[in-house]
DNA sequence: TATTGTTATACTCTATAACTATA
DNA sequence: TATAGTTATAGAGTATAACAATA
């Protein structure tokens, strides 16, 4: 009970560094951390709005608004569907795929800085444990989507 | 350059699921994220509108309104300074004080279940990690101020 | 009737620029 | 003149409720 608070306490504060940088990087883009979430979330998908509305967590009216700002900078595109007249999927542009992808990965040359201290072992072993709480909180809450991170070739 | 991606991907997902984790429980007692940064702020703190300005990193126009907002629900109140009569100082309210412990711990509650997984020697090296790249991280960047984990009696 | 998406409205959060009062 | 803080304005982001079109 009592050194699991340092714990938090040190969660929450690599949260609020990790998040930073990240906001800051695309804001050096012009663009805010939701911008970059949805074309994140876009690097793989066309979801349809309610789709696209559940992966982010917003109501659709939230979706649809934020869609229409990113599709005003020539980020996304709707592309109607022609199964349900109703419905409409969300796809990157060109632009946006290369926007998202110079965002990230300054971002992850960061992050890989920030863990520079570490020692080889000492990044494989924050990343196991890292993974390890990761894939228990995904058994129990929601899935756990891709957002924002560096796009993987292999894997 | 490979192993390190994974690490950057692991990285940034928690730093999404905690801060997820803490908007939520601030959601439920009817506050944002950056409500509570500021409530958690000022727990040890009564600073003038300028010295608040760079521990939130806003400008002071956006501060000014974020203290209105949460004067307006009874959290913060502002002193005038006696010694610089265009100054004010930022202070909580009990209710202010209230409201930001109930948050912190719920979410301190989370955290620690989200860490359930773990073993003991597990949790003490995670800590351990992310307080090495948090020491250094501080070092090079700006100062590190406790933003909403929760406060310690001992320590 | 139910569902998909948009629109109207209202509020929070943010920055820039102009302003007031004090120093 | 310079500094502390507020206000005016504009825009992004969010939710709720009402709506249109399609199923």
């Amino acid at each position: 009970m009592t050194d699991e608070l340092d714990t938090v306490e040190a969660l929450a504060q690599i949260s609020f560094v990790v998040q930073g940088t990240l906001e800051h990087r695309a804001s050096e883009h012009g663009i805010s951390l939701v911008q970059t979430r949805l074309l994140a979330i876009l690097r793989d998908r066309k979801p349809t709005m309610n789709e696209l509305a559940l992966l982010l967590g917003l109501d659709k009216s939230s979706t649809s608004g934020l869609v229409d700002r990113a599709q005003r900078r020539g980020l996304v595109r709707r592309v109607p569907s022609q199964l349900d007249r109703r419905s409409v999927r969300v796809r990157l542009t060109e632009q946006g795929r290369l926007l998202v992808q110079v965002v990230t990965s300054a971002f992850a040359d960061d992050v890989a800085a920030m863990l520079e201290p570490l020692s080889a072992e000492g990044r494989a072993a924050l990343i196991g444990y890292v993974s390890e709480v990761l894939q228990a909180h995904t058994a129990t809450h929601g899935v756990q989507f891709r957002t924002t991170a560096t796009r993987q070739s292999g894997r």
